[in-house]
DNA sequence: AGCCGTTGGCTAACTGTGCTAGCTTTATGA
DNA sequence: TCATAAAGCTAGCACAGTTAGCCAACGGCT
């Protein structure tokens, strides 16, 4: 019996790729296994469970979502960079529907969990594309959780199939960044300060 | 062995309850006939296998979630429509984790699947609050779709416990639903008649 | 009342999946 | 060269979903 050669990586990133092509939910050692050319228990010695390999996925992909959406707002500001952020995240989104999948079904355990880790650091652009508003730092958190709510909200919608009719999908992505980014801006008709003015009812 | 009285409605409502207690992802069979008393195999009386129980509680849960955002939102207009129907969805998803967790996992398999109709009906009172910003009915579908997005992603982060740090989330939510309300009135500081002037690039 | 078909419960048993135990072979390096 | 660790294998357990098939309880007849 020949060696496969395998690794932690190896395995961890072929169910990445797997997860994209036949569902996150789908997934199962012993397809894994087959795909990697090995038997079920061999893939025991690179990962401990499945819920070891879902989570390294799951990090995985928010690992790669940051560095995509990192060298995509790279050198923006403003609404740009907010359009290329949100258009980063939504291809990867598309692209890698299983990958997105684990970060949505998975919990960081903890603080200390590498999810929690990576999930932190995918903040990061978002930051940088918040410093091109003029928001007060007290609000920052709140503006972060937002875009957040929002692109999070889009991008699992439309990768479960939940848009119906046949408006186009495009179209409302665009309308919806167009909305986030007259929201960010202070001015409003109510002659508020900004979303902050009204904390708390 | 005396009749425990049972039917699909009672067998689905008490999967959601139980859902609720434990989490979507740990509801088995098992475990919902020992709470209506009874042994595993005697379920499928009621319910066609695993999948159709999901389906079912998916459809009850958005129906729920439906006539709560109606109720919440009957007579009123504008900002005040917009914060009942988040609030109102919002507390939903908090109260009933489980529920909510099934509408997510699930898709509907056509337009005919009562998960597809459920979700249409709770589009309603979301359309209903749009009446009160003066949005162009060409735009209406992508305005519907934002107001989707927006708290479906904050709901959906939030009850996974998504938010780090100490942040007030309650505050997080107003500053949100503040955002949006902004972003639908017209006047934005760019001189633009809204969203749509953007439209695709 | 007493029959009888339908319904709803049961036990037994099959399948598929995650996982463990324990053996064997390959690669490595003192 | 050969001892040791790593990486593969087969066999097999446990548990969840599901099906088959039996029997008791209820409801509508005459």
């Amino acid at each position: 019996m020949p060696r496969a050669g395998l690794g932690t990586d190896t395995v961890v990133a072929a169910g990445a790729d797997l997860a994209d092509e036949i569902g996150f939910a789908g997934l199962s050692m012993g397809q894994l296994a087959q795909r990697v050319g090995v038997r079920t228990p061999s893939l025991y010695k690179h990962v401990a469970s499945q819920d070891d390999l879902n989570r390294r996925i799951a990090a995985l992909a928010l690992t790669e979502a940051a560095q995509a959406i990192g060298a995509a707002t790279q050198g923006r500001a403003g609404r740009d960079a907010l359009r290329a952020a949100a258009r980063a995240l939504r291809d990867f989104v598309l692209a890698h529907p299983g990958r997105y999948a684990a970060t949505i079904a998975l919990e960081p355990t903890g603080p200390e969990d590498p999810i929690a880790l990576a999930a932190t650091r995918l903040l990061e652009p978002f930051t940088a594309v918040l410093r091109g508003y003029d928001i007060a730092p007290a609000d920052m958190t709140h503006a972060l959780r937002a875009l957040r709510s929002v692109f999070h909200g889009f991008a699992t919608i439309e990768a479960g199939g939940g848009f119906q009719w046949s408006t186009d999908t495009d179209e409302s992505f665009e309308w919806l960044i167009d909305l986030v980014d007259h929201g960010l801006r202070h001015g409003s008709p109510t002659g508020s300060a900004g979303p902050a003015s009204r904390r708390s009812s």
